[in-house]
DNA sequence: TTATCACCTTAG
DNA sequence: TAAGGTGATA
């Protein structure tokens, strides 16, 4: 592709199955991203939600990550701060490495999406008649504090302004990226602040002021709590870290003792950057699915209350029919009931063979479908084939990680949920260290 | 174990 | 009044 490539993106082969950026960075999972229409002719099509013209652009401590999209490939790039000139060609493939290394933990690259919609499919019904109009949804693979932070900011929220509350995290408590403004349009790059700079008690007042409301405690107190747990940003990076490779109760009722952070929030941190798939986190979209779908019934009347108990109760059936990546199941389910996704667009196919994305319109999730009895429904077991694997990288760019030692690092990545199977982990799990 | 309430703010 | 809840209390 001459146009992204003389943009000077780089390219990884991948169906959009397999990854819909629009889907995916606008469902509430990451708060952080922001769009950017990419300077190209094609000025004809609106911006929409499955939209292939858009460049995402993430700010992470170091670097800005710029990803975009076609039906086949992955885009990508990252803008760096000014540096000296002397900069060899060497110090730019290693952090064209790096680059590449984030962008498939980030996006989990290695679990196969397409394998996961066809079991889910398989087994209910109710994913079924939305699998195709809501494809290449996945799970992020988020850093622990964030995704700690914003969820704290979610609770009794609505995306947009959860949106606006962590761009404000950045913007007041972290230094922007010295970026060469003619790649960024003169706009500010903040990463997203360290614990010890939401610490500070006085933080709480100017959180308030900026309009977390009750929200501004949390964040202080919890970055309070773990700081004086700690003692350090990088030793609380080390321990959230280190609940990654924790069974999920422990991880959760660890997650449990800081400030603003409830059954639900956790559950949300667990899934999105604990490595935890099975974890499904029950908000009220959640429960009101399951009282539609699912058999559960909705409190007396027209309050619907949820108790620790049925929280527990949806999640266990939940996961009887999604099996071990129920999480990533939900968020699919998650999404079609948004009312930002309620005019989303079909992705294209690769496989039909139109160019033009096929214009279709949902209202919601479809009704009900009749679903059959549990004992007789087939127990999920989604696997986590890597489809993905090598094939997804070009032989240049696979012998540039080798270089580097990073094909060796990304296979060593330890998953750990229990409920892998080692023979589901045959390619990515190569040689644990 | 479950049920209420207060809590910040904004969009509909 | 509800929005992707939590913490405190009964």
């Amino acid at each position: 592709m001459s146009l992204f490539s003389s943009a000077g993106f780089r390219s990884l082969p991948l169906p959009i199955g397999q990854l819909s950026l629009a889907a995916v960075l606008n469902c509430g999972q990451s708060f952080r991203w922001s769009c950017h229409p990419l300077a190209c002719a094609d000025s004809k099509s609106q911006a929409s939600p499955n939209d292939t013209s858009n460049e995402y652009r993430l700010c992470l401590q170091d670097r800005v990550i710029c990803v975009a999209q076609n039906n086949k490939e992955l885009l990508y790039r990252a803008i760096f701060p000014q540096t000296p000139i002397c900069e060899g060609s060497s110090a730019q493939a290693l952090r064209d490495g790096e680059t590449l290394s984030f962008i498939r933990d980030y996006f989990q690259l290695d679990q196969d999406l397409l394998k996961l919609y066809e079991v889910w499919g398989e087994n209910d019904a109710t994913f079924r008649n939305l699998k195709d109009r809501f494809s290449g949804l996945r799970m992020l693979r988020q850093d622990p504090w964030e995704t700690l932070v914003s969820f704290i900011c979610s609770a009794n929220n609505n995306i947009s302004r959860i949106t606006k509350m962590v761009q404000n995290l950045g913007i007041h408590f972290s230094e922007p990226l010295a970026l060469p403004s003619s790649q960024t349009n003169n706009q500010k790059y903040h990463p997203f602040p360290p614990p010890s700079a939401l610490a500070p008690t006085s933080v709480a007042d100017k959180l308030r002021e900026l309009g977390f409301g009750y929200r501004a405690k949390f964040i202080q107190k919890t970055a309070e709590m773990l700081m004086e747990e700690h003692g350090s940003d990088a030793e609380i990076f080390k321990w959230l870290n280190s609940l990654r490779s924790r069974p999920t109760d422990e991880a959760r009722a660890e997650l449990l003792k800081l400030m603003g952070v409830g059954r639900k929030v956790a559950d949300c941190i667990l899934l999105m950057s604990l490595d935890k798939p099975e974890v499904v986190p029950v908000d009220t979209h959640v429960f009101q699915i399951a009282v539609k779908y699912y058999g559960f019934k909705g409190g007396s009347g027209s309050k619907l209350t949820m108790t620790p108990k049925l929280y527990d109760d949806i999640t266990a059936k939940l996961v009887s029919i999604w099996g071990s990546y129920s999480g990533w199941a939900q968020t699919v389910l998650f999404t079609a009931d948004l009312k930002a996704f309620a005019n989303y667009n079909l992705p294209v196919a690769p496989s039909a063979d139109q160019d033009t994305p096929v214009k279709r319109t949902i209202s919601m999730l479809p009704t009900p479908s009749p679903s059959p009895s549990p004992k007789k429904r087939k127990r999920t077991s989604a696997t986590a084939s890597s489809a993905l694997e090598v094939t997804s990288i070009t032989t240049q760019e696979s012998e540039l990680l080798e270089d580097y030692g990073i094909q060796r690092r990304l296979r060593s990545r330890k998953v750990t949920s229990s409920v892998i199977t080692s023979s589901n982990l045959s390619l990515s799990s190569g040689s644990p260290t």
